[in-house]
RNA sequence: GCUCGGGUGGUGGAACUGGUAGACACGCAGGACUUAAAAUCCUGUGCCCGUCAAAGGCGUGCGGGUUCGAUUCCCGCCCCGAGUACCA
């Protein structure tokens, strides 16, 4: 029988799942290897063909780690808490679980198709109560430890209080809130209980405080940086504006180092290790306390709540310039602005900031080149000089970056240079070679001037001397910086992990541990409620012991923060994960996913890793050793063009691509399954929509030709691919091999079609190396030959270095390669064969398996067999075509023996006499011969 | 602006440590089979100049350099994509 992909991926895939062939054991004599893929989100949608492309790469290399002997755990679940379900359900009253079911199922089916090796006994769903009850459980983990400098650990939140009855706040090194109290173990123990507890909070890693948050309207929640672009939210792209709100957030910064720091032992795309180097942000610098002049004289704000401070601090990478300060920059939103300014500058002040908030809410792309700011009227001391400096307010300086002030330096900072020259201030160099006519110059070279006591020394003496000058006076300190901010952690949302807990007269407190999961209750409608409180404020009858609980639910990535761990462990009711299935698994040793998750969820769950490592619940620091992006999938748009009649109207006539020059035309998208190698089926065309039914077209060639576009993959766009129409044509295998051999995995590009055809071809020319012209099965038990050797040997080489460098698409041409030299030796021979059915297994599973069986061997063997041993005598030589190069360029082939040593080959490649044709009869100037590689005559 | 990727035939791409540029596949052209079409098979296919051919010239974004030899290394520039956005 010919090729009957359909009949063998069925009875395959049914075999798989009956045998439960990929079911991982949590113990084995074998060296573990855990495969993991980004979970889906369940969309509506359901898959289109660019979302298997990552699945297929992880598949075909787990089931090459099990034939090379590794007990492979390769688990799918779903992400499948999330916005789009709960937009259903507002619109339709449909509850969200019904809608993301449903969803799962498609996906399931769709993932099934296509032959995936998954362990799907371990499926996980975060959305589950079995699921996020340990989602919940961590969070109180979160919420019971603090972090503690001086071990460099979280730890539990019972040693903090231990240590406040023994010592109070003293020799506390912690991460914290700024505003922590100073007291004694005496007065600790006088604190009211709620007043310990409102201390507590400010330590604890998951916290309540009023932070400033993405607020987005139209979908009535909070978003994450991570989740705005430019002022719109990711999904749906509606406005987000700026809003104070009591938020839980989770402190992450406690881990700033430590995820900086395991950057370095991970092996990820140097980009993505970029993206999040920049998102920590980290700068080394100094803090510096620049006192204000008669402050305490002029106004005292005290009473309206203004905190009357005697100082500006302020967080400089540049201490070294601190005598090149001439003015001190301070946000607009800076709490001290009030304070600060003088009755007659009140109006002007004012007014500047007015302005800046009509500015952020107009437009935060406004050119930064303009140079905008305020004078408060108000004067600071430099610490170092004594000098009075004006302080001044500028939105380019930002309130939620280091302290909000800065000090200005118009001789090294740009910014400050543009400034000074636009508010007429003093521009004073400090260093001796620095070039400040035009613009401010950076320089660390050089040595100082105008420096008093610095002055002569170079920029590392001179930065060692200030900060201890500064430290020796109280007025500033050597000081780390981070730009990246503590996670907010809360939605005003429906679908999502209820959090567990409930207030008592304005004070968080967990429910007990025993009562979770906190299941999510139902509820009429999925909206806020009237008084603009979150959905879960409309459960009736629902709280704790009769307190309210928390009417917030957990953002997004809370699910997918640990998720990997539950795969080790997927039924178990005790624990999160046993000891015994970390102990064994430890780690993921490859994960594959889009680089879009790189300051998200990469971030969050190696922050919880670090937690749980912290708390001895994991063993890894980093909980993935090697990661893989693929690229992106993107759409390739197909076009018809609409003549447009002298009126200007459309017409119902078209026009093919190439002679669109000679008419007026509009442009419409056409759907691409309408479209083969850019010819339109006009007869679907027609089909397509009844006013295109008489549409009449203006042909090139007899053909209709469409325009091309690379856009975003969309239903929008009509250029949405499914994979279900491309298995039902050609076979998950075909289109296993087909995404592999598009290109480079990590490599984005357009999904074209044109081109399966091939691998399609290809896998029916390896089916045809069994069978004889009548498709009988025919394999010969004779001693391979040679030629054939080689082949094969070609192959089992390429094939596992392939795959160990993630480079699918080689491969797949190498494959085909084999295939067409095999088939030119009419080789039908079993040793030769069954070897190549086990290379190809991993890529094309199902027509392996049905050629293994056909061969013999018991059915379900093939995963678990043997990849072949490579053995490199069968790829020796004993002749090689020289390529003969004059002057660098090649000009023609000589056969030479590889026994001949290089002076040998020199007087035989010379005594040629198609190369004496080259040189004319002149002795050449230079020979050089590479012995096994090239010969290249300079003459 | 800064950071990171990337520019190779009509198309997707290959060339792994500097050593035959364009593997493999698509498309296209021609041919075989067929009443015909589809399918299948065979041949050709970087560009230019040659009647086919032989021979030659040009070719990996552009300009220069190192080298016997550069898609690969170095310097300068242009273009495309991603991330980031006054970070003190």
């Amino acid at each position: 029988m010919d090729y009957q992909f359909k009949e063998i991926e069925k009875k395959w895939q049914q075999f798989w799942a009956e045998y439960q062939t990929f079911k991982a054991d949590n113990q084995s004599s074998k060296p573990k290897f855990y495969v993991l893929d980004m979970f889906p989100y369940p969309s509506g949608a359901g898959l289109h063909v660019g979302h298997p492309l990552g699945y297929i790469a992880s598949d075909i290399f787990a089931r090459y780690k099990r034939l090379r002997g590794f007990n492979v755990l390769h688990p799918m679940g779903y992400d499948s808490f999330g916005l789009p379900a709960e937009q259903y359900a507002i619109q339709t009253g449909q509850h969200p679980a019904i809608t993301t079911d449903a969803n799962i199922n498609t996906y399931r089916r769709q993932l099934d198709q296509l032959g995936f090796s998954f362990d799907w006994s371990r499926e996980v769903r975060t959305s589950s109560p079995d699921y996020y009850k340990w989602t919940q459980w961590i969070f109180i983990r979160l919420y019971n430890s603090w972090y503690n400098k001086a071990a460099n650990r979280a730890e539990s939140i019972d040693k903090l209080v231990q240590h406040f009855e023994q010592h109070g706040s003293s020799g506390i090194n912690a991460v914290s809130d700024d505003e922590v109290a100073s007291f004694t173990a005496v007065e600790w123990k006088s604190y009211t209980s709620e007043e310990q507890q409102a201390e507590l909070l400010k330590y604890r890693l998951t916290y309540l405080r009023e932070s400033t948050v993405n607020w987005c309207p139209a979908l009535g929640t909070v978003l994450a940086n991570d989740e705005v672009k430019d002022g719109f939210s990711e999904r749906g792209g509606y406005p987000v504006e700026q809003k104070k709100m009591m938020q839980w957030s989770m402190r992450i910064t406690a881990y700033a180092e430590r995820l900086l720091q395991g950057l370095d032992t991970i092996d990820w795309p140097e980009p993505l290790k970029e993206m999040q180097r920049n998102w920590i942000g980290k700068s080394t610098g100094a803090s510096v306390k620049f006192r204000i002049a008669e402050f305490e004289t002029r106004n005292d704000n005290s009473e309206f709540g203004i905190p009357h401070s005697e100082f500006i601090e302020v967080f400089t990478t540049r201490v070294d310039t601190i005598f090149g300060v001439t003015f001190l920059v301070i946000a607009p939103e800076h709490e001290l602005v009030p304070a600060l300014t003088t009755p007659e500058q009140k109006a002007e002040i004012d007014a500047y900031i007015t302005q800046t908030k009509k500015k952020s809410e107009l437009d935060r792309m406004a050119d930064a080149k303009t140079v905008s700011g305020a004078f408060t009227g108000s004067y600071v001391i430099n610490p170092v000089n004594g000098e009075k400096v004006p302080i001044y307010i500028a939105d380019y300086v930002l309130a939620g970056y280091g302290t909000g002030a800065v000090m200005a330096v118009p001789s090294g900072d740009q910014r400050d240079y543009l400034f000074a020259k636009h508010f007429n201030l003093p521009i004073i160099p400090i260093i001796d070679i620095q070039k400040i006519e035009t613009e401010a110059d950076p320089t660390k070279e050089g040595h100082y001037i105008n420096s008093d006591f610095m002055n002569g020394l170079d920029y590392k003496e001179g930065t060692a001397k200030v900060i201890a000058y500064l430290e020796a006076k109280g007025a500033g300190k050597a000081k780390i910086n981070y730009r990246m901010r503590d996670a907010i952690f809360g939605r005003q949302r429906y679908w999502g992990e209820p959090v567990p807990v409930y207030f008592k007269e304005g004070l968080p407190y967990l429910i007990d541990e025993q009562d979770i999961p906190l299941l999510l209750p139902e509820i009429d409608k999925y909206l806020p409620t009237e008084t603009g409180e979150p959905p879960l404020g409309r459960a009736t009858g629902w709280n704790y012991k009769g307190f309210e609980y928390e009417l917030s639910t957990m953002p997004g990535w809370a699910g997918s923060s640990w998720y990997w761990y539950r795969y080790m462990d997927a039924h178990n009711t005790d624990e999160f994960a046993s000891k015994e299935a970390i102990n064994y698994w430890k780690d993921v040793d490859l994960y594959i996913g889009g680089s879009e998750h790189a300051t998200g969820h990469l971030l969050y769950s190696r922050f919880w890793n670090k937690f749980l490592v912290d708390l001895g619940l994991g063993i890894e620091e980093e909980p993935f050793k090697k990661l893989i992006n693929q690229g992106h999938i993107q759409g390739r748009s197909n076009f018809v063009y609409r003549l447009i009649d002298a009126e200007g109207r459309g017409t119902n006539t078209f026009v093919s691509h190439g002679l669109i020059k000679q008419y007026k035309t509009s442009e419409l998208h056409v759907d691409v399954n309408f479209v083969d190698n850019d010819i339109l089926d006009i007869d679907k065309f027609k089909k397509w929509r009844e006013e295109y039914a008489n549409a009449e077209f203006i042909l090139d060639n007899g053909k209709y030709v469409c325009g091309v576009e690379i856009e975003k993959m969309s239903k929008s766009k009509y250029n949405v691919v499914n994979p279900d129409i491309l298995v039902e044509r050609y076979g998950a295998d075909t289109l296993r091999m087909y995404e592999m051999f598009l290109g480079p995995l990590e490599q984005s590009k357009p999904w074209n079609t044109n081109g399966i055809e091939g691998v399609f071809k290809f896998l029916r020319k390896f089916w045809k190396l069994f069978h004889d012209d009548q498709f009988n099965f025919r394999v010969s038990e004779e001693a391979p030959s040679k030629s054939e050797l080689k082949s094969l040997h070609k192959i089992i080489r390429k094939v596992e270095e392939d795959i160990e460098r993630f480079s699918f698409n080689t491969s797949v041409s190498s494959f085909m390669i084999a295939v067409n030299e095999l088939t030119d030796l009419k080789c039908n021979k079993r040793a030769i064969l069954q070897e190549l059915v086990v290379i190809l297994s991993p890529y094309a599973p199902h027509i392996s398996e049905e050629l293994w069986v056909l061969l013999g061997n018991p059915a379900g063997t093939l995963s678990h067999a043997a990849y072949p041993r490579f053995n490199p005598e069968y790829l020796i030589e004993d002749e090689y075509a020289y390529p003969i190069s004059i002057n660098g360029k090649m000009k023609l082939n000589l056969n030479i023996s590889l026994s001949l040593d290089v002076p040998a080959i020199e007087s035989l490649v010379l005594a040629s006499a198609e190369v004496q044709k080259y040189l004319d009869g002149k002795p050449p100037k230079k020979v050089i011969v590479v012995k096994g590689r090239i010969v290249n005559i300079v003459v």
